[in-house]
DNA sequence: TTTTTCATTCTATGTTTGTAGAATTAAAAT
DNA sequence: ATTTTAATTCTACAAACATAGAATGAAAAA
C-alpha cells in the first residue's frame, strides 16, 4: 500500500532525520505545522501500512523508517517509467536528457558517469 | 490540482487515443471495465480541474486532453526531483544512471544522446 | 508539589476519491 | 414502430485522507 502526499511529506522528514522522536518531527515541518495529534495520526496510520516503526524510550517513541528512501523512491520510478513510456528505461532516459535542463557543465559529468557504469558492465 | 490515480489513468488513454469518444475510452479500458457513468464522473472531474474539454459533435462528445503528456510528464518529475534530490537534476540524473538496470546497449545509446545534447548547447 | 509540557489514543468532521445505479434522451438497428 | 444501444446528468455511498479537539497520563520544570 502506498503513502498518501502528505504521509510521504512526513517520511522525508523522517528520511532526513533517520531517528526522531514526536516532538522532532513537529519542529521540522514548515509553518504553519500540524497539530501533535495530526502528526500522530499520520505515523499511526504508517505503521499500519508498515513504512515505519519505532521503539519505546522512556515514555515517548523513537521513530524510524522501515522503508529506505532509495527504495521507495524507485519504486515510484518504475511506475512513472511505466505509465509514461512503456516499461522502457531507455526510451525514459532519452526524455530526460531532452527534457530536464541540464547545463552543459552536468551534461559532460553524466557522461562521465555513464561511462563508469559502462566500464563496470 | 493534480489527477487522482484513476483519473490519471483515462487520461493516459485520452492521451493514447489523442480524441475519443465516451465508447472508446471504455473499450479502452482492460478488464474488467468500469461503468459508463463511471467514466463520465471522471472525465466530469477532469474537466472542472481542466486536463480535458470536449467538442460537441451531433448527440456526443468528442474529448480531448487539455494537458499534454510531456508536460504532465515534466511536472510529475519535478516534484520527484524537489522532493529526493534537492532539486538538483543532475544528482538525480547521477542516481538514476547508477540505479536502474540499463544495459550496456542502452548506456551507450545514452551517452551518445547526450553528446548530442552538448552539441546543441 | 503544583503546573506545564509532551506523547498518545480515541473520536470526529469535512473533503476527495472510486464506483456506479436510476432516469432521461436520442440515435441506431431491427 | 419498437427495441436496443450509447451518452449524459443526478444522486449516492463507502473508503481513504487531512486535520485536529478532548481526554489522559506521565515526566519535567517551577
Amino acid at each position: 500500500m502506498a503513502l498518501s502526499k502528505s504521509e510521504e511529506q512526513l517520511m522525508q522528514i523522517l528520511w532526513k532525520k533517520d531517528r526522531a522522536y514526536m516532538k522532532d518531527l513537529i519542529d521540522a515541518y514548515p509553518d504553519p505545522k500540524p497539530a501533535p495529534t495530526t502528526v500522530a495520526t499520520l505515523l499511526k496510520r504508517m505503521q499500519d501500512k508498515n513504512f515505519v516503526d519505532y521503539k519505546q524510550l522512556g515514555r515517548s517513541r523513537e521513530y524510524f523508517a522501515l522503508v529506505k528512501k532509495k527504495d521507495y523512491f524507485s519504486k515510484q520510478m518504475n511506475g512513472m517509467i511505466k505509465n509514461f513510456f512503456n516499461d522502457s528505461a531507455s526510451q525514459f532516459a532519452s526524455f530526460f536528457t531532452k527534457e530536464t535542463n541540464l547545463s552543459k557543465q552536468e551534461l559532460e559529468d553524466l557522461k562521465k558517469l555513464i561511462d563508469q557504469e559502462i566500464k563496470n558492465k
